[in-house]
RNA sequence: GCAGGUGUAGUACAACGGCUAGUACGCGGCCUUGCCAAGGCUGAGACGUGGGUUCGAUUCCCAUCACUUGCUCCA
């Protein structure tokens, strides 16, 4: 179970630096939050650990950024603007907001909501009096569709043509660069590409605070392989991904498989790795075998061949994608709330301590000289050395006991304190923040040392 | 997007139709101390935003924005 509720995290993050909310000063806006100093930093080790384990450590891995804008077709193929809308309609007399094909498919499990067009779907549930499922009434507005992508235009024309998305997945970039990587980086299969980056989804979100919001960061795997090995390659990657959560220090008793019983139209098998959240299971990653149908759509959608020539068997084929997607932001969030813990101390009282993996910590290291008059000197000559190799804290005001609690709440692993024995006989003393243990170290030592204990 | 609730320093809380809007923790500085949130002195820091009523609004009213609970939505 968590130490902390989701309104005590918010205070967190807030107060350490970790997440703020977004455009404050104006009020906010809903669903966007800024990552702070000590955010970003673990954000981007995060990001470290997930390309050392899924880029540099795999064999015929390779990373690739695309852009967040892309042609517009690519969404026409990839069924985001026929499909990524959804028809709602509101009950005039209790408020209630419905999908109307939900409606008409609870009213008449025969009925075919999905073959038909927004103009049907009204007049079906017009003349069969399909009712409100909670007021019993059958008053409804007219079917409003929700596209989740958001749009902008481009050039200084305003027509229909020049409108382009923000990308509401990653994965489309992968796949349009499915040849480039072939290509160039003489691939053979099975291979994959990886991306970190960006994406956007004009959602009604019920918030639980980064967990859903409007702009994401997802780190993705998209691996391709013959038909006849995805559903070996699906199993491994799920396996693969709960592994990643668990070398970097979240609990097994807080993760779990969910196999999807519904599936996309796309998708042959689908399952997340959930993280127990204050609020409930959580999605943090997803993989899905998405078959050869992506490939498929942009064979059919650009007239170019998505195609594998096997240079063993001299066999084309269309490859299929088994896709592995990480939340970025969900899984900074999941190790936070992993992490934190209220610590009861021998006195009674209580210390909050950020317990994360040395790896992903914000800062591996705090220098605190033990008297600021006597120590300071010496204390900012090992921060010089030590700062060219770590993220390096340096405090040296109030009490050393204030310094040490202030560096266990951020998740500094180690702390460094800078007294007489430095300057007359070169040691330090360090001290780590889990065990609460003090070792006496030679100053050359200290960076070979924590380099040890911070692997990943 | 709908319905309800809530908006006072970084956090937690207090007070008030009118005087310099208090307290604690946290934060900065100085003194003292010197290895796990010590003490003294001191400093900075807030009425979400806009409008209305009023001689005067942080306080009452309206709107808006944000948060929150429930519904809804969620590739």
């Amino acid at each position: 179970m968590n130490d902390f509720k989701m309104e005590d995290m918010v205070n967190y993050c807030k107060q350490y630096g970790f997440i703020f909310q977004g455009s404050e000063i104006y009020g906010g806006l809903a669903n966007t939050w800024d990552y702070g100093p000590l955010g970003t930093r673990l954000k981007n080790n995060i990001k470290d650990a997930w390309r050392k384990r899924f880029i540099q450590e795999r064999m015929n891995s390779y990373e690739l950024d695309a852009d967040i804008l892309m042609h517009p077709r690519v969404w026409e193929a990839s069924g985001h603007v026929g499909g990524f809308s959804d028809p709602l309609v509101d009950c005039k007399n209790c408020k209630m907001r419905h999908r109307a094909d939900n409606l008409i498919e609870n009213f008449d499990r025969n009925a075919k909501p999905d073959l038909m067009t927004e103009e049907e779907m009204m007049n079906y549930i017009r003349t069969n009096k399909v009712p409100c499922t909670k007021c019993g009434k059958s008053d409804f507005t007219d079917i409003r569709q929700f596209n989740l992508m958001f749009e902008t235009k481009r050039g200084v024309t305003n027509d229909n043509k020049s409108i382009i998305y923000l990308r509401p997945e990653n994965a489309q970039g992968e796949y349009v660069n499915f040849l480039n990587v072939l290509r160039s980086m003489r691939c053979k299969l099975p291979f994959s590409i990886g991306q970190i980056g960006k994406a956007f989804r004009n959602e009604i979100t019920p918030g639980n605070f980064t967990f859903r919001t409007i702009e994401f960061e997802q780190m993705e795997f998209q691996t391709f392989c013959k038909e006849g090995m995805d559903e070996d390659l699906y199993n491994y990657f799920k396996e693969y991904g709960k592994k990643f959560y668990i070398d970097l220090g979240i609990k097994e008793e807080n993760l779990r498989f969910h196999d999807h019983d519904k599936l996309a139209f796309y998708a042959k098998n689908a399952c997340d790795i959930e993280y127990k959240f204050p609020f409930g299971w959580g999605e943090i990653n997803g993989t899905h075998n998405r078959t050869n149908y992506d490939l498929t759509k942009h064979t059919e959608y650009s007239g170019i061949k998505q195609e594998y020539l096997d240079p063993e068997t001299n066999e084309k084929y269309i490859p299929y994608i088994i896709e592995s997607t990480y939340g970025l932001d969900r899984s900074v969030l999941a190790f936070l709330f992993d992490a934190l813990k209220k610590e009861e101390l021998e006195d009674g009282t209580t210390r909050d301590v950020l317990k994360i993996h040395p790896f992903l910590a914000p800062y591996k290291v705090a220098i605190l000289p033990l008297m600021k008059k006597v120590h300071s000197e010496k204390a900012k000559e090992i921060y010089e050395t030590l700062s060219k190799k770590f993220m390096t804290n340096y405090d040296d005001s109030s009490s050393i006991g204030k310094r040490y609690r202030r560096n266990d709440v951020i998740g500094t692993p180690f702390c460094i304190t800078i007294d007489d024995n430095t300057l007359n006989n070169g040691t330090v003393t360090i001290r780590d923040r889990d065990t609460m243990k003090q070792d006496i170290i030679k100053v050359e030592d200290i960076e070979l040392y924590i380099m040890e204990k911070i692997k990943f």
